[in-house]
Parts: C-alpha cells; structure tokens; sequence
DNA sequence: GATGAATGAGCATTCATTCAT
DNA sequence: AATGAATGAATGCTCATTCAT
C-alpha cells in the first residue's frame, strides 16, 4: 500500500508545485496574459506534464479559486471550534474572509471566475463541483454561527439564520468585487474621509444586522 | 448647420447600431467567444466600419457597462425628482437596479467588466472615465436619497448618510455577483426555501438599516 | 485658354501640395509606416482628393523618386553648360549626385524604390517611364561630358564614353546604397580612419578612370 | 550525446527547410506578395511551426540574405587560399559575386534588404549582427587579397588597399543594384551595344584601378 | 472637384492542446 | 511518467481603395 500512497502524495505535490508556480505567476503579470509555457517553465516541468495534472487551463485556474475556498473552509471551521459569542463567530469569519481578499489579489479575482470548464472529460469529482459544495459548506458555517448567536442571544435578529447568513454572504460578496474595481472611485474615498476600514464597515454592518429586532 | 446636426445623429445610430448587435449576440453566446467578426456582421456593417466607432474591441465592451450605467442613472434621476419619503427613494433606486440586472444578463455582466483599455489612444473623454463618473454619481444620488430620509424621518439610521450609501452599494454589487455565479448553489435554494426573492431580500436589508439606531 | 492654363497649374500645384506633405512624412516617420490618411492629413487634403491626382500609393511613392531625378536633371543640365573641361562636368555632376542622397535620406530611399504598380490604368504617360527616361537622360549627360572630356584632353581614358560612363553611373549607385545601410559598418569605419569623406573617395575613383591609359 | 546532436541536426534541416520554401516562393511571386500562410504550406509545416524557428517575418527573411552572405564567404575564403597573384583573387571574388547575382535574383535582393527586426525578443546572436559581420568579414577578405597584390607586384595601385577594397565594394554594390533595376535601361543597352558583360565591365574596372599609379 | 464614410480582403502572430517518443 | 515539437484554429486590427453625395 505504500507505494500508492507514496504515488498519491508525490501528485499531489507536482499539482502544488504546478498550482502555486501559477500563482505567483499571476501576481506577477496579472490573470490574463499567462500562457501554459511559462507556467511550466516556472513550475520547472514540461508544458505536457502540466496537462498530466489538469485538464486544461480553466480547470487550472478554477483549482485556485479551491484553494483559497478551501483555505477559508479551514478557518472557518477553527472559528466555530472556538468557545465564543456566536456574534463573535460570525465576525471572526468574516474577518478572515477580508484579510484573505485584501492580502492576496490572485485569490480575490480567482474567486470570481465564473468561467466554462470544458465538459467533455467530466471526473468522478470535478474541480467546479468541488468549488460549488465548498462554498455550500462556508455558507452553512455562518448559517451556524449564527444559530449559536441566536441561542446564546448574541444575535438578536429574528430572521431566519439562512436568510440573514445570506444576506452576510452577499456582503462579503459586494466587499469582494469593491476591492477589485472600486479602488479609485468615490466608494474608496468615502472610506478616507470617514477614517474607516473595509474591516470597519463590515463591523458595523454585523453591528445592525445582530442587533436588529422587529 | 442642420448637415453637421444629420451627421452628429448618424453617428449617434450608427454607434447604437454596433453596441445593439453585440449586446444581442453576448445574450446569445456568452462573452468570451465573440469576435469582431461576428459583430460586424450582426451589425450588417463591414469589420473596418466598427473600427470607426469603437477604437477597439475592449472599449465596445465598455460601452456596453456605460450604456447600463446611463440607463440607471437616468432611472435614478427620476426617482429622486419623485416626493416621496427618502426610504422609499432608496428603495425605488435599488429596485430599479435589481430589475435591470435579473432581466438583463449582458448588463449585469458588463457591469463586472474591469479589463484594461489600451491606452494608445486617450480621447478627450474616455468610456472608462464616463463610467466612473456615473458610478460616483449613482453613489451620490443614494446619498442624497438618504440625507432626504434622514430629515423626514424615514431613515432613523444615525450613520453618516455616506456610509450608510456605500453599505448599500455593497450589497448592490453583491447581489450582482449573485445573479451571476450563485445561480444553482444554496443561496438560491435559500431563498426558494423562505419563499423570497432578491428583491425581497433587499427590502429587509434595507429596512434594517433604515429603522436600526444606536 | 487661360481657364484651361489655370486648371492645369492649380492640379500642378495640388500633386505638390500632396508630394510635399508626404516627403514631411516620410523623413519623419520613414518609409514604411505612412498611411494614406496620415498624407492626406497632412495635406490637409481628404483622403479621396489623393486618389484625383495620384492613381495609388506606389504612384504616388515614385512621383517621389521622379522629383528627385528632376532636380538631378535640371542641375546636370546646368553643369554640362558651364565651360570647363569634360572631367570637371562629371566631377560637378557627380558631386551633386552625393550631395542630394547624402541631404535627402527620402530622396535617396526612393531612387532605390523598384516596386510595381498596378498596370490596371495605363496613363498615357506613366511616372515610372518618366522615371527611366529621366535616368537615360542622366546617364547620356554624363556621356556627354565625358566626351567633352576627352576632346578637350582632360580626360585620359581611352574607353567608349558610354562604357566609362555606365562606369561611373554604377558606382554612383553603389554609393546611394552605402549610404543607406553601411552606415554603421566596417565601410564607414573605412572613411573615418582614413578621413576620406564619400566625395573625396569618388574623386579618386574618377581620377583613376580619367587618367588611366592603355 | 548523439540524441542531443541528432536533435541539433534536425533543428538545422527544418530552419533550411523552411528557408528553401520561402527562397522557393520568393522566386515565383516576389518578395512583397508572400505570406506566412504560404510558406508554411510550401514547406509542409504548419504555420505555428515557423515560429518555433524564425521569431518573426523580417527574421525570416534575414536569414536569407545571411545565407546568401554565408556562401559569399565560404567562396571568398577559397579564393584567398589559392596561390595566385592577388589581383586574381580579388577578380575570383568579384567574379564570384557577380556570378551568384546574375544567377539568383532572391538572393540578390535578399541582399538588400534593410528592414528593422523587431527588438523585443534580442537573441544571444541576432541574424542582423551575423550579416553586418559577414559583411565586414568580406571586405576585409578583400583587403587581404589587395595587400597580397600589393607585395607580389600585381596591384600596382599605392592607394590604401582598406580604400581600395571599399571602391571595389561600392562598385559591387552598385552593380547589384544595377541586375536589379537597370534591366531594361540604357545601362543594359549600352552593355549590348558595346557586347560586354557585367563581368567583362569588372574587370575592365579592376584593371584600370590596380594598374593604376600616381 | 472634393469629400470621408464604408469597405473587406489580408495578415502576422499567439497559444492551448496533442501525441509520438 | 515525462517531454516538447508540432499543430492550426482563432482573432484583432490595418489600410489602400471606392463611391455616393
């Protein structure tokens, strides 16, 4: 068995090493002008290999926006171990999601792609279907988070916990895209003028959505 | 000088006549696999000729985003001139939005266009800047709705009305994102399950926001 | 007759209006890069008007070259008249042949301009036959002056005058060629350490030929 | 390391083969006419194939007038070797030059080419240095010969053999420009009238030149 | 004569993907 | 498994020329 276990471990390294060589690409030159040659001249492999490990270059990128979901999944999941305030869950959370898309500009755009992924190889358990029941998953999180905080009375909000993490999620959906293209509009210099972070904003956002109560 | 007048008209459809096709064949085939070509002849107008009017395929491509970005700035422009109390304002803006963005896909898409314009040729006035101009000006027509709400008393939210207008601008762009990508993943099913629609989801946002005070 | 006679000069005056403007153009931005409308701009002329006086851009490009061999002609014919011995009318000829290529880097690429054009509208006279007339015509003027030059005695060479002639008319093409793309080459660097200009290596050329004698 | 050499060896016979291919078409319909398309097709290669050997059109072309100049000096090194006079050194390497335009018109024109290579990709060892060396090399091969004439008495000249060999030079140069051009001019009819050769024109240019003396 | 909007064939170059070795 | 040479479809853009007004 140690052999295929061992075979097991080495692909996933040579996908990692394929995966972060693309990352650091991007961050370089930016998503689009990235072409299969210089990934794998940078990941130190041939341009045939690379497709030994994805199918193409969709599935490619896509395997980044897993990454940073998967990631979050993992913070995520530490926050709820956390013996806190549900409120404090969900802000923890959130916060994660904030320094993550604020940090690192490749995942932000990587976690908007939206792209087609060729259909025709469908795998047992494509990257996309992965990406999809992560994102289930961080939206259940929060759904839970909040159940906490509704029974420890940290969150007030009588609405419904799905609907409210909902509501959360679309934010942090907003907040995503308004660090990518809202960078020099009025959106940014209003931040300035009031002396106040995206972290800030989002803060307060929680702040009346917890304490709201019909 | 009625000649110059026909002329500055012509140019007028004939740029409408090129923006209209593209918009159609996006609406049928997505916006990655269309070229010039096609437009061109879904214009019924020679490659060359759309050259004449677009300096290029990414400026087209913007044009579209500012011909949404009009048409709601447009909208706006009506609903303030309306008398009514400020929280209906907003939410008659907001609505506004979300109509265009369910029923027009290209919009919305174009709308999440950030791609760069080659910047060989700076006009006077370019479509990029256009855009963030009308951007900024929604952004301040909400907040204007908003300082309307806050004096008649509709809106009891002490925030600055700034703020407040970029926290709404937020979940706009984030519903946007919505449309788009969380089309067959638990956010939908979410709002199936509570029998609620985007629409109606924003209506809580809103109504949250506007009678929440410290 | 007088409209007549103005018409004609008025399209004269036009045709250099245009020759004039892409000349500008040409030392400007050199050979290859010059569009009609950038001609026609500059001629403050409409891009149609160009096509009334020139049949297409090759025409247009060897009216160049034919304006050059005017010049030469007119200033050969002026030294043929002058009295002085049939070896100092070559040397004159010959020096403002150097003089112009080395002035003129447009004047000098177009003499080398071998292009066809389109034999679609055989005019009744065609700039490129004017071209070759004009270019005989040069040649027989040398002629001439040779055998001036070896009537009056200062001119040794016992060879048909035609022969030395062709003689000099090729080394004068050799040397519109080394201006051109010798420029930065071990040729140059010849002249340089020599401090021999490119006339005085055609005077000793010439010295050789006339006084050499079998 | 025979698979390395095989591979070194196989690189060459594609870039020759693609080389063939173009100097092939270039025969049949002349420089200007000719596209990557249908060289790619003469040569059996797809069109993507070319530019893993070639980076770009004017790369391309290049490379023939650097053959024609790689031929030049394996012809001229030859000659230097043979014992004789130098005079008839210089005379065999003229003549072999003149021989090599007369019979290859691509070449001949090959030869001339001045065009700019682009500058964005700049190889170890650009094929536009490779021909300025050759070039050079050339000329410096017939300054060796002259000097062997100077010292064995069959150059009676005293001028400079560097200078020397420069008029020599620009004389080829012009009578390259002369098989080009002058086809059908008084320059051919003068040859025709007189029943001389470009060849028999040389070398009543060398002789007069070398056994000239102040 | 003059215009300039419209044309559309033409073209170099790119790059994801394949497959023989 | 790994390679990298070969592929060739795909595409944005140019520009000389025409022609209706």
């Amino acid at each position: 068995m140690s052999t295929k276990e061992r075979k097991e471990r080495e692909k996933k390294r040579r996908k990692d090493q394929i995966l972060d060589a693309t990352i650091t690409l991007i961050e370089e030159q930016g998503f689009e002008q990235i072409t299969m040659d210089e990934i794998a001249s940078r990941a130190e492999l041939s341009k045939g290999t690379l497709y030994l490990y994805y199918n193409d270059k969709a599935t490619l990128y896509q395997a980044i926006k897993k990454k940073a979901l998967v990631f979050l999944h993992e913070q995520f999941l530490k926050s709820i171990q956390q013996d806190m305030p549900g409120a404090m869950l969900v802000k923890d959370m959130v916060l994660t999601f904030l320094d993550l898309i604020q940090d690192n500009a490749t995942f932000t755009k990587a976690m908007l792609l939206f792209e087609q992924i060729s259909k025709d190889k469908p795998e047992e358990h494509s990257v996309i279907e992965d990406c999809t029941d992560l994102e289930n998953e961080l939206l259940m999180l929060i759904v839970r988070a909040i159940q906490i905080g509704n029974q420890d009375g940290s969150i007030k909000n009588k609405q419904s916990p799905k609907i409210l993490a909902l509501q959360i999620a679309i934010q942090m959906q907003g907040m995503l895209q308004f660090c990518i293209i809202n960078a020099n509009t009025k959106g940014a210099q209003i931040l300035t003028e009031h002396e106040i972070t995206l972290e800030g904003l989002m803060e307060q956002f929680l702040h009346t959505q917890f304490n709201y109560s019909e």
